[in-house]
Order: structure tokens, then sequence, then C-alpha cells
RNA sequence: GGUUCCGUAGCUCAGCUGGAUAGAGCAACUGCCUUCUAAGCAGUAGGUCCUGCGUUCGAAUCGCAGCGGAAUCACCA
């Protein structure tokens, strides 16, 4: 690539000239600012003191040697400390030329024979329907598959179902006491949804309960756990743990229920495993390693029975990883997951998409399998992000500010069937196809609002704005891409092949010269997305590219063009573009849309 | 209280390993559809980059301190 040979021209000329020594890629290059001319500068600063000249006597010095040895240069310019080269037009056009026709522009194909990059995200308790923050794991979980998948990973998604413990046991008592028997055919309700009405059911009845005892002048801990209602799901949880079969079979019958749920809201969210684990498999799992671990000297047990690991050395705590009675807790969970996976697939790479507060279970769950001598370990990545805030601040189910992700969605698509009625622009389209586009729209719009913000930040999500099909958006760059696909199937109409040959058109425009750059970038930034586990960075390419595709095509005839070559060569930028789109489109989970 | 993360325009967010006069969108205002999809384009206005000190030729970016916000510090998951 250009910029590789620039940072090597550059080194070698410092040699040279100076008998400087760097590394190629130490060579600062960026972009040239738009008010300068140029493609590319060198920053020249660093290297005045050893050359013991002025910054432009060193610029302009490195500027004629570099333009001497790197053919593509076609000239530089200096300003202060700052070399900016222009990169020869005709670069560009052989760049367009080669990639027009290539679907995959931008993509290293997955190699399939590779150590699997192992990712879980979703993770969802079965006690009630998935929410506005499972939407953000899950389509972060998603895209990051995607994005890594783009630069040649082997991924495997996997979900790790919590579907025993005792939030799902008050689900169970609850419909057992207040149920009648309901059942998502006799109430029409969504499986997911019916189990959490019973979930806050129970909330309910086990607060009135908790009051009465504090009523009675008992102490409130004591009440919380001395409730009737909590007794009997503890009680409940204990047969389930033995195999009582009359619970065990009630328990299969509400989290199938609850699956189902699930499904339909993955299958609108578009999003997929290629392994489910639950967590009523797995439980047990890491005791066999405490065991391990306390063999090889790195746990030990309190006189109390219960196993621990001290972590005071690395700055933490002790953590405990066996309960007195020998139970295990999340932590040792964990552990034992986290193996099964490695051994599973034979996994290079273990990713968590899971959200900052548990930052903390992370860092010990990293340190503990390290100490265990996983060797692995340090390559266990918890993919953190932040909280997503409303308007009025958190989501909380006890005042009903819970944004359910169905809802979300189902309103997402009114919306986007209303904007699709005022733009009149789809009357012959069938009744599936606009049903369809709708959803696309819809899905588009709320999942690059959530995927354009860095993972690590706590997002602020205003219903108002996500439904926004204007500006920096989903349906921006959707509308875009099926303009552009407008202009190439009118192309193809007319003739015009996207594999015949080009000559270089005698000079770029300005607003040409910034697409093909904006296109060459995208290798580079899928890389550095990847390397960073950001899809918010594929969300802003695809925005400013679809921003200069739309400056360029909103002055400059494509079609209208009458030099052949010159229209030749725009319908190739064309389709480019729209293969850029459709491709960082696709790694945020967006359908592109051939037309809206 | 300890630890971690965040703080950029009225609002929501970009700003890559330090580099030129800090950028978008929304909201406000002005123009542009008999011509390839106006869900668009062009423009105006809007900034103590939380504060201070330090490192550097150069700091929104790195370090330290403080302020503000969030998370976490369970024999819960």
């Amino acid at each position: 690539m250009i910029e590789q040979n620039l940072q090597q021209a550059v080194a070698g000329a410092l040699k040279r000239l100076y008998g400087i020594e760097v590394s190629p890629d130490t060579v600062v290059l960026q972009a040239t600012k738009k008010e300068f001319v140029g493609d590319y500068t060198v920053v020249v600063f660093p290297y005045v003191k050893q050359a013991r000249k002025s910054p432009e006597q060193v610029a302009n010095e490195l500027g004629a040697a570099v333009k001497e040895t790197v053919a593509e240069v076609a000239d530089f310019n200096v300003i202060k400390g700052f070399l900016n080269f222009s990169v020869d037009d005709a670069y560009w056009v052989r760049f367009v030329s080669d990639e027009a026709a290539d679907p995959d522009f931008g993509i290293t194909k997955p190699n399939p024979s590779a150590s699997p990059v192992v990712v879980e995200y979703s993770s969802p308790n079965t006690n009630k329907p998935l929410h506005l923050g499972h939407i953000r794991n899950n389509l972060l979980g998603w895209s990051v598959s995607e994005l890594l998948a783009a630069n040649g990973a082997n991924v495997k998604k996997v979900n790790l179902v919590n579907d025993r413990g005792i939030h799902i046991c008050k689900s169970m008592l609850a419909w057992l006491r207040y149920g009648n028997g309901e059942t998502p055919e006799s109430s029409g309700m969504k499986g997911d949804h019916l189990v959490g009405k019973y979930y806050v059911e129970f909330d309910k009845h086990y607060k009135e309960e908790v009051s009465q005892l504090t009523a009675q002048g008992m102490d409130e801990e004591e009440a919380k756990k001395q409730a009737p209602l909590m007794v009997e799901a503890q009680q409940m949880l204990k047969r389930w743990e033995e195999g009582d079969p009359e619970i065990r079979d009630l328990w299969t019958k509400m989290n199938g229920w609850v699956y189902a749920g699930f499904d339909e809201t993955y299958r609108k969210m578009g999003v997929g495993f290629d392994k489910i684990y639950y967590e009523s498999n797995t439980y047990l799992l890491g005791k066999e390693l405490v065991q391990k671990g306390l063999d090889m000297g790195v746990l030990f047990r309190k006189d109390d029975g219960s196993v621990w690991c001290d972590l005071t050395a690395d700055g933490l705590d002790q953590k405990l990883l066996l309960r007195r009675d020998g139970t295990s807790v999340y932590m040792t969970q964990d552990l034992g997951t986290a193996l099964l996976r490695h051994n599973d697939f034979g996994a290079e790479q273990l990713i968590y998409v899971v959200g900052n507060e548990q930052d903390y279970h992370f860092k010990v769950l990293k340190l503990i399998l390290g100490k265990l001598g996983f060797g692995w370990a340090d390559k266990v990545y918890h993919l953190s992000y932040g909280m997503v805030e409303l308007p009025n601040g958190k989501m909380k189910s006890r005042e009903g500010t819970v944004v359910d992700a169905d809802d979300l969605i189902a309103e997402m698509e009114v919306t986007a069937e209303e904007m699709c009625r005022d733009h009149g622009k789809n009357d012959d389209m069938t009744p599936e196809q606009l049903k369809e586009l709708y959803h696309d729209l819809a899905m588009g719009a709320l999942k690059y609002f959530i995927l354009k913000v860095d993972p690590v930040k706590n997002m602020l999500f205003n219903p108002a704005e996500s439904i926004d099909f204007n500006g920096n958006t989903g349906p921006f760059i959707q509308y875009t891409h099926a303009r552009i696909r407008s202009i190439v199937r009118k192309a193809e109409e007319q003739g015009v092949s996207l594999t015949a040959s080009l000559a270089a058109p005698a000079a770029l425009t300005d607003k040409e010269r910034a697409v093909v750059k904006s296109l060459h970038d995208l290798p580079a930034t899928l890389s550095a997305a990847a390397a960073n586990y950001s899809p918010a960075m594929v969300a802003n390419y695809a925005y400013d590219l679809a921003k200069n595709f739309n400056s360029f095509y909103q002055d400059t005839p494509i079609l209208r063009e009458t030099d052949a070559n010159l229209r030749l060569f725009r319908v190739k930028l064309c389709a480019l573009v729209s293969v850029a789109l459709k491709n960082t489109l696709r790694i945020l989970g967006i359908v592109a849309p051939e037309r809206m």
C-alpha cells in the first residue's frame, strides 16, 4: 500500500540525507487536512534536531528525495514542518479499477482451519424478556464477531443461557400459585413475556409479605429471608437441584416458553449463535479446577472449609471459589466454562461481551486462570461496554421504565413504515417486500444508533433521536447505498460493464478524489476496528464514506457524463462505494437495501 | 472510603499510536428538486476540549492532583 511505501521512502531518505535511523512504521503519516494541498502528510519535527536544519529545509529535502523514489508521488509542498505529498491520480484510478468488481472489497475471508476466536454474548436469564440493555449487548456481540471474521478470524459465537437458579424458581412458583395454568397459547403472550409476568407477580406478592412481616416488628433483612414465598422458592431450588421430576418438568416447560420467545427476538435482531451453553449443564464445572488449584498451591482453604484465591499481591482482595458447604459460586463456574469452551473449540481466544459492571469479575477471572497455569489466560478479553441510559435516567423495572426489546423493535418498524409512506417511493413493491424493507430500515436505525457509540462509554438512548432517519443515522447510509445501486443497475442496463478496462481520466475532481481516498481507507479501518474491538469505528467510517459520496453525487454527472471513459470510471467508483457500504453495514448487522 | 471507567458545541457523539485554524449530526436560520432516489446537498451560527500543574518543539490526546458523573468492592449471578 501507498502508506507503507511512503513511510519506507521517508525512513530511507532520513538515513541517506542525515544518517538518521528510524523504523518506517514510526514515521508519522497522516491524511492531509482538507484546507491544505496534498493527500498524505509527514510531520518532520521529530527529525529537525538530529538533522540540524530548519523544519522547512528538512521537509523540502525529504520531499524531493521521496518524490524521486516513490513513483506514485506526483508532487509535494511544505508548510512549516509539514511535508504534504500529492499522490498521482493514476494511482487512485488504478485502485478503483482494480477493486471495482470485487464484492469482498475490504474483507479478509475467514480461515476455517485457524484456531477459533470464541465470542460469548447475550447470555440472558430466563426469567424475563430481553430489554434495551440486552439489545446493546446482542448488537455489539454480533457485530464484533462479524468484524473479527471480516479480518480473517475463525469466529464462533456462543451464548451461555442462565437457565437455573433462584430467579427462575420465583417465576415458577408464582406461575403455580397465580397462573391458573396460563400458557403462551392460552394467553396469546410471547413465552418470555409470560414468564416475565410471573416474575413480576412473585416480586409483588413477596414485597407484600415482607412489609407485613416488618409491620409485625421484624427486621427488614430478616423479613426478606423469612418471607414464605422466598422460603418456598429456596425449597424449590433445592428440589430442582435434587432432580425432583415435578419441578424439573415445570422448569423444562417454562424455559421452553422462554426459549421460543428469545428465538423470535433474536431472529428479529438478526443475531444467532454457533453453540448455546446452558448453565444447568455447566454450573457444577470448575470444582475440579479448584482442586487442581489447591494441589498447585495457588488456592487455599480456610478453617471453615471455604476455598479462596489470594489476589492481594495483584492489588485485589481475596476471592471466594467454594463456599464452606462445598458449593460453587459464579466465579467457579466461569472458570469451568472458560476451560470447557477453550477445549470445545480449541480456541485461540475467548471474548466475553459483558457490561462494565462486571469489570472486576473478569479481571479476577483472568488472573485466576493465569494462576492455574493456563497460558491462554492473557488472551481472554472482556469486551466491556457501558450502560444504556434513558433521558430521565437509568432503566428501573420498579418504575416501569424498562424498554422492552420487542416493543422497541415494533415501534421502530411502525416509524419506518410511516417514513416510507411519506416518501412514497416504493408504491410498486409487494406487501412482503415492503414489510422486509420496513424491518430492515427499522433495524438499521436502531443498530446504527447503538453501534456508532464507542462501546466503553455509557450511552444515552433517546427514543426520539433513535427513530430519526436523517443525518448521522443508519437509514442515511442505507439510502446512500440504495441510490448508488439504482445508478449501477441503470448503468448495467445501458451496457456499462464493471469489468471493462479503463483509461486514466485526465484528472480527478476534488470530490472524486475524496471518495476514492475514503474507499482506500477501508482495509486499514477494518483492521484498526478489529484491533480495538470497536464496531463504532466501522459505523463512523461508513458514515464518512456515505457523506463523501453524497457530496460527490450532488454535483457530478455519472450516467449523464458524455465522455465514455470518465463515465465508466464514475460508475466503477459508485459500484465500489456500494460494495464498501454494503460490507461495512453487514459488519454492523445492517441490511443494505437495493432500493428504498 | 479503595479500585476502575467516563467528562469535547444547547443536545447526542467523532477526533487512530501526541501534530497545522478541534469535527459531524440533531435543534435554529438561508439557499438548492422540469435533470442519475431532496431519507440528499451547499451555507450561517454555535467551543475556557471539566479545572490546575507538569512532560514536549508541539497536548483534547501522555503524567500527577483536584472537581463532577457512573460502575464495582457478596459464602448473588
